[in-house]
DNA sequence: GCCAACGTTGGC
DNA sequence: GCCAACGTTGGC
């Protein structure tokens, strides 16, 4: 079984109006649970082979370790990232700093783009329907939607670094046809999603509490379809050739770190796969 | 803090 | 449906 969804993402449309600014309107997407309370974050580029995983793991389990912190220290890391992302287990307190792909010192602007995945297929996950491709995105009002159901640390604190105006491709996940759909942009920045709170919502979060809240949501609006689909295996191509001879691809997060359902990505990655466009497709 | 077991992601 | 990759759990 494969769900898909997992864990982190977004979508589906529930219903739950959702409080804030009024020009602003919602809805909902959602997705997994599971995470717990650890962070790590960063890309890297690091040499998966010793990446990264096990360390950054969770540290006490159960505890939450943090009552509070998890948004304390979340925040830290964002004051930090003006510079070097940090990167931070809120369960171990280790920390670790980490370049993005193709940012380079001084350059804020490197890590302005994003990657976001939905699904646009219909599955259901305890009754709930993930779907939510760029068609439903486009009939939201103001072709606007929150980002919720993201339970994924990394995921989580990608949001909290995404600004007002900041761009992001619409990836569509678990479908036949796996790709970059379209380009959205972030109007509302990170607050808190209230889907952790809905017992009936599938990203249900019993471990959360509105004093203090683990799971964070932007708001995304719809700009423009990609002018022709740039699939999963057309940038996987790229990005195996970009490995062997140098490439914007070679480090692309959607293929270094593929279940990650919101990643950054370089002006770079972002800029080459915007010139796929008007390319044929290989 | 380590690490084996387990669960999830998500392409194929 | 399969399964590789990798994140999470939780005992020790």
């Amino acid at each position: 079984m494969q769900r898909m969804c997992i864990k982190d993402r977004p979508i589906h449309f529930g219903s739950t109006p959702i409080t804030g600014p009024a020009d602003l309107y919602p809805i909902h997407s959602s997705h997994n649970r599971s995470d717990h309370n650890q962070q790590i974050i960063g890309y890297k580029k690091v040499d998966k082979s010793k990446m990264p995983p096990r360390n950054l793991k969770r540290g006490g389990s159960g505890k939450p370790k943090t009552t509070e912190p998890a948004a304390k220290s979340a925040k830290k890391e964002l004051d930090d990232s003006t510079e070097l992302v940090a990167i931070e287990c809120l369960a171990t307190g280790r920390r670790t700093t980490v370049r993005p792909p193709g940012e380079e010192k001084g350059n804020k602007e490197a890590n302005s783009f994003w990657l976001m995945k939905s699904e646009p297929e219909s599955r259901l996950e305890n009754g709930v329907d993930m779907k939510f491709g760029v068609e439903d995105l486009k009939v939201q009002h103001n072709q606007t939607a929150c980002w919720d159901g993201v339970r994924n640390y990394q995921a989580r604190n990608f949001m909290r670094d995404m600004k007002v105006g900041q761009l992001a491709f619409f990836y569509h996940s678990n479908c036949k046809e796996p790709g970059i759909a379209a380009v959205v942009k972030i109007v509302k920045e990170s607050y808190v999603d209230h889907t952790q709170f809905d017992k009936k919502d599938p990203h249900y979060d019993p471990r959360s509490s509105k004093e203090n809240p683990k799971w964070f949501m932007v708001d995304v609006q719809f700009v423009r379809m990609m002018k022709r689909f740039i699939s999963l295996a057309e940038m996987k191509q790229y990005h195996q050739e970009h490995k062997t001879k140098e490439g914007p691809l070679k480090n692309m997060a959607l293929f270094t770190r593929a279940r990650l359902s919101v990643q950054p990505l370089a002006k770079e990655e972002f800029d080459f796969v915007l010139s796929l466009e008007d390319k044929k497709p290989i």
